[in-house]
Parts: structure tokens; C-alpha cells; sequence
DNA sequence: CTGTTAGCGCGTTCAT
DNA sequence: ATGAACGCGCTAACAG
């Protein structure tokens, strides 16, 4: 027992397969006359005729698949992008766009591999949340033949179409927002300047911290990975440094869970012994016993540009692209 | 400029495209001269050959991926047992299985539609982690042209290749633990029974209430979907109940943090108030100002096992199937 | 508006 | 051990 296929169909509704294909698709339905166009669908609904894609896919030269790089899928952050933007371009594109996602974990060289791969598909177009400096070349390549789209992490010297959030606006707020409580020594725990994202943040937070008069100590506290169990790690930093600080800008929430996993096992307490800010109001930010003040990730306005990105550069090579940083906000809590 | 194609490198290396096919391949390569093969394989890299899969797969019949539905992106054990699952595959199975990750949101209708997408795609398997009652006719029929595998939860009443955990075991569990502190009335916060996970989380919590003489009370509490929110709505059926339980078990960490932000609100505290036992051990579970106690996921077996089923069935449909089930462990922490 | 023809790039015969 | 020839199922180009 074989697949129906179109040759069948054709022969059932005493059709060409090229009529079948026209009448099926979206965008040549038109070419065919009302009342074939109609008696094809029926009867391809009734039989329950699937296409199929690797033949399209072959023929066209392209898949309707998107490849989506992400590094790390427990990140609440990264999953939100996705499924925002695939939400918004299945509202709007015809045939749907199927996601191809793989998961690069930050380590050096994944991209490429996946890259390759994904070109091997022939996706109609690739989006990055996790570009690093170091993957320019790849991505530079691998946009001569789909186009690519950054989303969260910009590349530095590079120019590619991208959505992102202003990261160093971000930071500076942090900054401001110690400053005005009247912090006079504090300090960063930065995830891994390799993604811009924290590159940024820092950049903001310093920047704000020499114009304000306030002493960032110690200087350079770089977690290896942006979670928390590096955030744990960090915390002997800053309990060693002299002066102390008061406060500690985090670069992401799971980093500030970490620091404050980490107090409590030393009995100290938030924000009377260190203040506390995160970044990317997660959920786990609104549910702690005292809640993180963090900075708001503006993830719809992120999600639904890469989404129009993605949308124009498809079969539009020509589209002059606005790549759009979007402001985030900070959101005061409890623990500063 | 087009892609370098089979047809292009065998030109430039004198031999024929067959050659090439089989020297690249994996199990067709010992048919080539260790000498050919080599110098082919040399070419290909040097001038950055990739095949298209498409072509490939048309040809093939089959894609190279495995279609996944998952209910829900944001859910942490979901995510866990996915990437474990690749990880599993990516060490074992070449070439690789490339993922086509899905979410049904738990919306009836969703399945259909997107086992359709996979069969036109020709995947070499389905894996469902989001399977429901009314799915069974759906993966029967798609069934019949890749193999579907059932991971998390199972279908009553309908055999598939499966690797899932003992939710009745782990319901019990907490009964049990339950009625070893004391507690005379309880109550459960259950999630969609649409969902077998939590009917048999229900199921084995009531035998051992039954068993135990304690009284559930009230009766059937069921969250409209697994989440915090809904968690937050189903504190008041609890406080409203006569006698009041003094200890709840939510069917899984979600719906628990619900209850307990639900609880803060109203100034009550646990487990002094009520007692609460989650279900996942999801990261949360352990960072909050009052731990979670919580069933332990067997993540691990579950994954590794529904790697094995996916790899197996893959071209060789006459594979005798083991079906397993694995035993959480209960972990109490300071909310019980 | 519909049919005819060709070919996308590969993997698999079958022959040598 | 290698080459020749075919065809997977579809869509595009061209004709009428």
C-alpha cells in the first residue's frame, strides 16, 4: 500500500497533475477555474491526499522551514521569542513556516554544525538567538544562501537584520535606579561577554555608574554561563571585596536566583544586606518570598520584528530591512 | 551561482555520482575503494560540499526527523525530557535525527493538524508527549506510515510503544506521605484529566486515601490547565471546604506555586496552614523561600527510554516493543 | 484556463 | 569496485 499521490488524484478526477498542484496551492489558485478548483479540493479532502513537502521542498528549493538557533531550551526568555514569533507568523504566512530548532548550549563550533545542516534542509531562512562574536563568519556565509535574522543577540561589527532589545539602556537603568536609592558602591555579575546581550548590559550599567560618582567593586565579576548555579558562585566575590557592596546588578534573573540561593545559605538577607536586580522578568522573578526587582523584557515588540524580518526577507532578497532595538523597563520590587 | 551539487564534484573528480552517493554515505561506503573514498570524501570537505537532504529524503522516502508534540514549550519537564531525548539519539543514530518540535497548547483539533504536517514531511517517527483520550484514532492512522511513540503521557486504551513515569505510584506516594504525618482531611488540585498523567496522579492519590481512611475533601478540584494561574483560582474551593483539608496535593509544581502565591495573598503560610506536595521537581520547586516538597521525575529513564523505542522502530517495524514505566521517588522538603 | 514536458538532486538498482 | 540509467513526487516553463 502506497501513498496517494498527485498522479493518482489526477487520474481519479480525470485532471493534469499540474491542474492538482495549481488548484492546491495558495498562490496559483487563481489560474484555475472555480468550479475544478473547488471539485479538486473536495476530492483531495476526501481521499485524504497529503503533499508531499520533500518533493516540494526539492523542486522549489526551499522547505517553508525556518532554522532557529537557541542557546539553551530551559530558558524561559529564548522559548518566549520562539513561540511569540511563530505565532505571529503563522497568522500570516501561507504554507505555515515549520521550525527546525536546535539547541547550541554556547558551545563554540555548534553553530556552524547546525548551520550546515540547516542549509542542507534549504529552510527558507535562519534566526539566531544565540550569535557570538565569533560566529560572524558563519552567519555572513550562511546568509548567501537564506537569509538570516538575529534575534536577542546582536553581533558587534557585524550587520545583519536583527531584532533585539536595548541592552544598554537596560543596564544603565539598573545603575540610575541604584544611584537614586543612594547605593555608593556596587557591583555586576556578568554572563559571558561572548553574547552581546551581556556585553551591553554591562556597558549601560558602567557608563551610568562613572557619570553618577559610584564605584563599581569588584570590578569584573564574570559568571561562565548566566545561570544559577554560577550566580551561587559568584557570591563569595562579592563578599570579599572591600568596600562591600551594597547592591548587585545581575545580568539575568537566574543569575540573581543563584546569588540569592546562595545568601540564604549564608543566613543573609535581601535587600537589607545586598540589594538585588535582575534581568528579564521571569516568571520566577514575580514568585519569590521577596520578589526580584528585574528589567522587563520587551519580548512581544522582539518577537513579532524578527517575525516580520523573517516574513520580508522570504522570497524578497531585495527588502531594505529596519533592524529595531526595543526599549526595556525596569520593574521595581522588593528586593532593592 | 548555484550550490555545488553530486553532478559538479563528480565531474571534477572524474568518477561517477553514484561513487560520491556511496562514499558519502554511511552504510554503502565499504562498497568504495578505501582509496576512492577517501580522495572523494577529501574533495567534498575541501570544497564544502553539502547534499540536499531534500532531494535525499525524496528519494529516501524518509527525512531524517522526528516529529514532536509537546503541550507546552514553557514547561520545564517537557523541555528536560526533549533535549535529553536528542542528546540520547545524537550519540547513537546517524546521520542525525533532526527534531520538528510542535505545540498543541493542549487544544483539541491540534494533533490532527500537525501529525498531518509531520506525514507530509515524511518523518522516520512521531514522539507525542501531549497525547490525550481523543488523540488515539489520529496516531493509529499515523501510525501506519511512521512509527508513534507515546513519552509522558500514555492513551488508555490504546496500545502504542511507550516510555512513561508511574503517576499512580507517585499519587500514592503522596497519599501516603500524607497520612504518615497525620493529616485526617486532604485535598488534590488536579490537572485536565484529559491528560492520563493526571488522572493516574488522582487515581493512586484516592486508593491510598481510601485505603488510609482519610477523607478527600472537596472532592474533585480540577485546574482548566496545569498552570500557576489556575493554581491561584483553586485556593478558594479549598478554603471553602467543610471540614477544611490541611493539606493539598497539586498535580504538579505549577499548580502548586499558584496555591502558594494564592496563599501569601491572603496572609496564610505553609505548611503550617496547609501542607503542599507539588509534582516534577521542577528547578522552582527547590529555590523557593519555603522548598516544595515534590515527586522526583524520572526524566532520565524516560527520555533515555523513548530514545531507544524511536531508534529501534526506525526501519525495523517488526521490532518487539517494551513499553516501560518508571517509578518517581517522592522528596519531601519544608512544605510538608 | 488546462495539458505537456522537463527536471530539481539524490539513492538505488542492474550491469559490467 | 565503478558506471549507466531510472525515478522518487512535485512545480515551473511553455504551449495552446
Amino acid at each position: 500500500m502506497t501513498r496517494l499521490n498527485m498522479r493518482e488524484l489526477a487520474r481519479k478526477l480525470g485532471v493534469d497533475r499540474s491542474t492538482i498542484s495549481r488548484a492546491l496551492s495558495e498562490d496559483k489558485a487563481h489560474l484555475v477555474a472555480a468550479e475544478t478548483r473547488e471539485r479538486i479540493r473536495e476530492e483531495a479532502r476526501a481521499a485524504g491526499y497529503r503533499p508531499d513537502l520533500t518533493a516540494a521542498s526539492l523542486r522549489r528549493g526551499r522547505s517553508h522551514t525556518v532554522g532557529v538557533l537557541v542557546p539553551d531550551l530551559g530558558n524561559e526568555t529564548f522559548i518566549n521569542v520562539i513561540r511569540t514569533m511563530f505565532r505571529h507568523l503563522d497568522q500570516r504566512v501561507v504554507p505555515p513556516l515549520t521550525p527546525l530548532i536546535a539547541e547550541t548550549l554556547d558551545q563554540s563550533g555548534a553553530t556552524r554544525h547546525l548551520v550546515q545542516t540547516f542549509l542542507s534542509r534549504r529552510v527558507d531562512a535562519i534566526v539566531s538567538l544565540a550569535s557570538t562574536e565569533t560566529d560572524a563568519d558563519v552567519l555572513r556565509d550562511a546568509a548567501k544562501e537564506a537569509p538570516v535574522v538575529l534575534a536577542i543577540r546582536a553581533i558587534s561589527g557585524a550587520s545583519f537584520p536583527s531584532a533585539l532589545c536595548d541592552d544598554r539602556a537596560g543596564g544603565a537603568m539598573v545603575a540610575t535606579h541604584f544611584a537614586d536609592r543612594g547605593h555608593k558602591v556596587v557591583c555586576q555579575v556578568q554572563g559571558p561577554p561572548m553574547a552581546a546581550t551581556f556585553k551591553q548590559r554591562a556597558r549601560g550599567f558602567s557608563e551610568v555608574c562613572r557619570d553618577r560618582g559610584i564605584a563599581e567593586i569588584p570590578h569584573g565579576v564574570f559568571a561562565d554561563n548566566a545561570t544559577s548555579a554560577a550566580g551561587k558562585r559568584a557570591l563569595d566575590a562579592l563578599l570579599a571585596a572591600s568596600p562591600r557592596p551594597t547592591a548587585v546588578f545581575a545580568h539575568n534573573d537566574a543569575l540573581a536566583l543563584g546569588i540569592i540561593e546562595a545568601m540564604r545559605h549564608r543566613g543573609l538577607r535581601y535587600p537589607a544586606d545586598l540589594a538585588i536586580v535582575g534581568f528579564n522578568n521571569t516568571h520566577l522573578s514575580r514568585v519569590l518570598a521577596v520578589p526580584l526587582s528585574t528589567v522587563d523584557y520587551p519580548v512581544e515588540e522582539v518577537s513579532r520584528h524578527a517575525g516580520e524580518l523573517v516574513r520580508n526577507l522570504i522570497g524578497n532578497p531585495g527588502y531594505t530591512v529596519e533592524s529595531r532595538s526595543f526599549t526595556p523597563s525596569l520593574i521595581v520590587r522588593a528586593s532593592s
